[in-house]
DNA sequence: TCATTATTTGACAAATTGTCAATATAAAAT
DNA sequence: ATTTTATATTGACAATTTGTCAAATAATGA
């Protein structure tokens, strides 16, 4: 047996072992957003989560060092997904009208399919997140959201098509919390969904668009 | 002695009974604030709390059912100071733009005078919120604030000020959240306030300006 | 099969949260 | 001033939640 193939001996695993791993982190995250969402966090104990899960309670602390991380693997896997989805669709946008509209609509989709879950991410982010301040810690999903949008908004300065006394950092901001107000769970009140996705399309297309560009944002 | 005397003395309590008891849960409401502030939720305990408002551990439950409720507590107190402070800067507001100006350097420098306040409270507000379906729950304040906005719009509208093809409700909602951005924490990358302020007052004001309004938009 | 390694488990320990009988303080009555 | 009554505080204790680890189980490779 070569070298090569001891060390590959050790830090891979046999299959099925590999397979059980996975799945019980899977069964794991999927039991704890199920309960944050139905119950809360605080409602919600590392018991419980691995009764729903099917394992073990002393599993769950395999997996996560404590509850707290256990939530924000959840987030980042909400955030995942949705992020997965964004990307999807703004791969076929072309107009900055298609793309506010479209990771709005792709937002709600997500919001409708799963009740709680965004929201429960969006707060779970600020909640969570300590200063850190000192180590230089990679962005956060949120602002690599904030961060596109900037750059979004640069092309379209250069364009002409973007007011250029904007910041692009800030506006980018602003505009990605203007999106984040459709997962603030589904409001009757606002009407349908065409009502709200085109209301907030419009409010952020004229604060967007220069003077000089035409009604409709062409990329 | 009348039946109207005995009531009396049974609900007002001695005037220095009643301060005592209202010193402590200010004491205590304090150091909880403090301590969220510095630590965050998980971090701090009952038992802190009351250590540092100089009370004994007992003491913490007679004035809050349990963590989360002193929690709530908290953030209605920091949200009801930002809000006095609003309103009094809004009722020397004639244009929108002063408003809109108005209402974000007020979060602007409460955020800096305290440090992460309002960012708990935001996230706080969502975190905490529990569905409560079915029973008829009063606003909170944060929808106080939508609503507000909301009206803002409607005045605008009637004075053709403001596009008309806005709801109010969901555009006042998306006002409110680009107001939020100021309470994310300084950000250095954001640049001085001036420019941070103007940025997003423009934003704002370029969303909601009507085609034949003029530049700026006056009451 | 059997030795070795990886994974799971639940009883247990630690920490946190919440309760309450005892105590202290203030107000009212005599 | 003293007693009585009502109110407020306290910290030891109980209940719950969180986290650990030695023992048990399952997978791997020879």
């Amino acid at each position: 047996m070569s070298t090569q193939s001891k060390i590959d001996a050790i830090d891979s695993r046999g299959a099925r072992q590999d397979q059980r791993r996975t799945e019980s982190r899977q069964r794991l995250l999927a039991a704890a957003r199920q309960l944050f969402v139905e119950r809360g966090y605080h409602d919600t104990r590392p018991q419980d989560i691995s009764r729903l899960a099917g394992v073990g309670h002393g599993t769950f602390y395999l997996y996560f060092s404590d509850k707290q991380a256990c939530f924000r693997a959840f987030v980042e896997q909400a955030q995942a997904e949705v992020d997965s989805l964004i990307m999807k669709r703004l791969a076929v946008c072309r107009t900055h009208e298609e793309r506010v509209y479209g990771v709005l609509e792709v937002s709600m989709d997500f919001t409708k399919a799963n009740p709680g879950v965004l929201k429960a991410a969006w707060a779970g982010h600020q909640l969570m997140s300590s200063d850190d301040s000192g180590s230089a810690t990679s962005l956060s999903i949120v602002e690599q959201w904030a961060e596109r949008w900037a750059e979004v908004i640069t092309r379209g300065q250069k364009a002409g098509l973007i007011w250029d006394d904007y910041d692009p950092k800030i506006i980018g901001y602003a505009v990605l919390m203007v999106t984040s107000v459709v997962s603030t769970g589904t409001r009757e009140a606002w009407g349908d969904k065409e009502h709200f996705l085109t209301n907030l399309t419009r409010f952020v297309l004229r604060g967007l668009a220069a003077p000089g560009a035409g009604g409709a944002l062409s990329s």
